[in-house]
DNA sequence: GATATTATCGCAATTCGTTCTCAATAAGGA
DNA sequence: TCCTTATTGAGAACGAATTGCGATAATATC
């Protein structure tokens, strides 16, 4: 399997741009954070590697990001997006605490019926689903 | 059935808050729109119908028809939150488009399985889910 | 390897969605 | 009817994301 630098650089050479260290960075700090990220994470995490990136290179590379397939949309929250790194990774879905904002990842085979069903059903070509299950973990829905 | 405006009405007075005319223009606008929406549509709406509410009015109650349940967000696009009304509605699926932005909706029994069995593995009360598939319409996939 | 071309960079300014501030208003209880 | 105070509208403020631009550096060409 290759590795996530090596997708991001044949995504690169076929699209015709240019391969830069700063590009680089980013997906290497993508996949250095194994959990939902922001861009602000990432901004932050790349500071204290002494990596002098701008906000504005991380968002420039985000779409890139997306469109070579190595992370997604996870969720908007706080006001803004977070992402996670899917290249590698087994799909997953969320499992959201709605009171103490726990998110937990889980996978349900079943979902891919779903998509099959719904795919022939609409006469889509599916490529993919966000799941998304919320309510009340453990602890919190105790003290209701 | 009781009606959206009794519903909310009925929400206002339990938590104590006022009964106002700008909050029901906003509630009625929500219903008027059987699709999705987003805060500016509401705007616009409101606008045209020569109801001079302002955008702080909608924003601040927005929170109120989340919590009474009468609406839910639906997805994020564009930069924003684009929202729908549950009330009185059987819950529902989103399909998307990825190309031409397309939405259809759809309902599929089996997600409630998957409800209760990540509920019970993960020990969470569940409230509910957001399903979204997504992939490459009809028209669209030929294009390719 | 040197040179030319131009994509990419960082910075700052800008845009856009949303929230906040505050004085004026009006809802609802006394 | 009066009083208290939640709610409103208008605009300022805020934060996330995008964009413009001059400087820089990655690639193609020689």
């Amino acid at each position: 399997m290759k590795s996530e630098i090596e997708v991001f650089r044949e995504f690169i050479r076929n699209k015709g741009l240019r391969k830069t260290p700063e590009r680089e960075q980013v997906v290497r700090a993508v996949f250095a954070i194994h959990d939902h990220f922001d861009v602000d994470e990432l901004y932050v995490l790349l500071r204290r590697q002494n990596e002098k990136i701008s906000k504005a290179t991380i968002y420039r590379t985000i779409p890139l990001l997306l469109e070579s397939g190595l992370i997604q949309e996870a969720y908007f929250e706080d006001g803004h997006l977070h992402y996670e790194h899917i290249y590698g990774h087994e799909h997953h879905c969320h499992l959201r605490c709605l009171e103490c904002g726990k998110v937990i990842e889980f996978t349900e085979e079943i979902v891919k019926e779903v998509e099959e069903k719904v795919g022939e059903r609409y006469d889509f070509l599916v490529t993919g689903h966000k799941l998304e299950v919320y309510g009340h973990c453990g602890k919190c829905k105790v003290h209701q």
